[in-house]
This record gives C-alpha cells, structure tokens and sequence, in this order.
DNA sequence: CCGATATCAAGAATAATTCTAAATCCATTT
DNA sequence: AAATGGATTTAGAATTATTCTTGATATCGG
C-alpha cells in the first residue's frame, strides 16, 4: 500500500476501495462497494465508505458518475468521457469522444467560457453483440 | 387554458405550473416552483407540484435537468441542448450544440447503439459581460 | 344529475447521504 | 517506549428530496 496517491494519505480502507475501484470497474454504487469490500474488511462501516469516496473524489483519484437522481456510482477513469447506460443489461460503459473531437469545439458557448467539468450521460441500447450469434 | 397538451388532460394545477416554467426559464427546483405559485395558488401542495412535474415531464412537455445530487430542476425547452452551470452567478443556461453537429457523430460508440436520451450538464465560467465595462 | 375515474392535498414513509460524537489509529515528539 | 495531537473510523441519528398512502375533491361520459 502507498503511502499516499495525489496527496491523499492512503489508509486502510481508503485503499481498499481504491482497489476494489480499480478491479471491478462496473461502476458500483456506495452500497456496492460496502457489500463488496467486507471479504477484506468485514468490519467496515457504510459512513467510512462515503468518507473514502469523498476523499477519493475530492483528490480526483475517482469520478463520481450521477444517472438522473439514482444513487451516485464511482469509476477510476481519468480519460475524459461520458458513461452510456444500456437499457438491456443494466450495465455501464465509458464512452469516449472519436479521436480529434474537443467538447469546447462542439458546443456553442461565448468566447472565453471556462469549462471546469463536463458531465455526459446516455441511456440507449447498445447492439446485440456480434460476436454472441 | 387548454384541454390538454401533448395528451396530458390539463388541470388547474398542471397549468400554472407549465406556465410557471415557460414564464421563468431559471430552471427551478420543485420547490422553486411551489414557492412561485403560491401567488395564484395559494392551497396547493408541494406533492401536487411533484405531481404536475412529473406528469408533465412524462409526457415530455417539460424536461428534468440534475447536476449531479442536487434538487431537479425543470424547463420547458425542448430543442435537444445541454446545461450550463455558472460558478460566479449560480444560474443555469442552456447549451446547444453547433449547427451541423450530432452527437453520435462525436461519440465513439459501437455502430448500431441507440441513444434513447442525453444528458450534458457542464460547470465553470462563463466570461464576464462584454456589455458589462 | 350519477357513477367511474383521475387528480389533489396532507402528512407519513423512504432512501441516499451527511452529520455527530465517541473511540481508535498513526505520526511525531519527548 | 509513552505521551501528545490530529486525522480517521464507527455506529447511529439526522437530514432532505422525493415518493407513497389515504381520503377528499373534481371531472368526464352517459
């Protein structure tokens, strides 16, 4: 365990969910997570998972993910994206931009406008998989 | 007032509630609006604007706009856009894209997704006024 | 006008998250 | 190593936006 990531003192359990982020990279929720992590600390409580998550977030180790008012979900991916969520499986998948495409570029805003943080969400379905017939 | 818009029967409510919206496009919270109606409403409930919101937002006549677990908030634009957040003045504005853009054509997603619904919300700056000095 | 159905109002219930207070941990100094 | 002080963890209470429940009221078709 590191003594610390980006200037946030690395603890026990803040490592734990780190790590837990990192493996199963299905965008749990709080709850998921604290289901999850009780294999490694069976003595954890739900509080300390908020304040893990906070204090990852706050340090820009994790992302925070919100679908409409649904409880939020976190996710280790630093790349700039959005998060799609399929109708059919319930699951989500990072999206990126195509290669070349810069938000600011797309978006009609004044001149000068600061861009601190972008939030894209989608709900669709993706299609059937070619490879499952 | 009309008998219905878009399929939903109008009543009362339902209608100084839409009216609300289309005359403050602020974007404001449930709360907001049952604040603002009181005026020509004095009686109703606050599970009555819940309840208006969400029959006009299921009928697509008003749209629910979340940043991040903050309170939704509703407008009544139906033009496919974005949210804008500013830092400095707390209000919300609308974004769209340029002309000639579409989204998919930004997005890196498999050929074939459906996209069933958008959401952009973005947070920063917005420059000062040029009108303003 | 009458009955069926939808809507409204008031307050209770729910659920995600945050807060509180006490216990514990950890790094550093004695 | 013991003491100190600050940060962290824990358990449970509190908060808050929203939904649900129930009874009352309004509305529509006949």
């Amino acid at each position: 365990m590191p003594a610390e990531i980006s200037g946030l003192r690395m603890t026990r359990q803040r490592w734990e969910v780190y790590r837990l982020l990192m493996e199963q990279r299905d965008h749990p929720t709080a709850n998921d997570v604290f289901i999850r992590i009780k294999d490694r600390l069976p003595n954890i409580s739900l509080a300390t998972v908020y304040n893990c998550l906070e204090a990852l977030t706050a340090h820009g180790i994790v992302r925070q993910v919100n679908f409409d008012r649904e409880p939020s979900r976190f996710c280790p991916n630093h790349e700039e994206h959005g998060h799609f969520h399929d109708r059919r499986s319930g699951t989500i998948h990072d999206v990126s931009f195509k290669p070349g495409i810069n938000l600011a570029d797309v978006l009609d805003l004044p001149p000068g406008t600061v861009i601190t943080n972008v939030e894209i969400t989608l709900r669709g379905e993706l299609p059937a998989s070619p490879i499952a017939h």
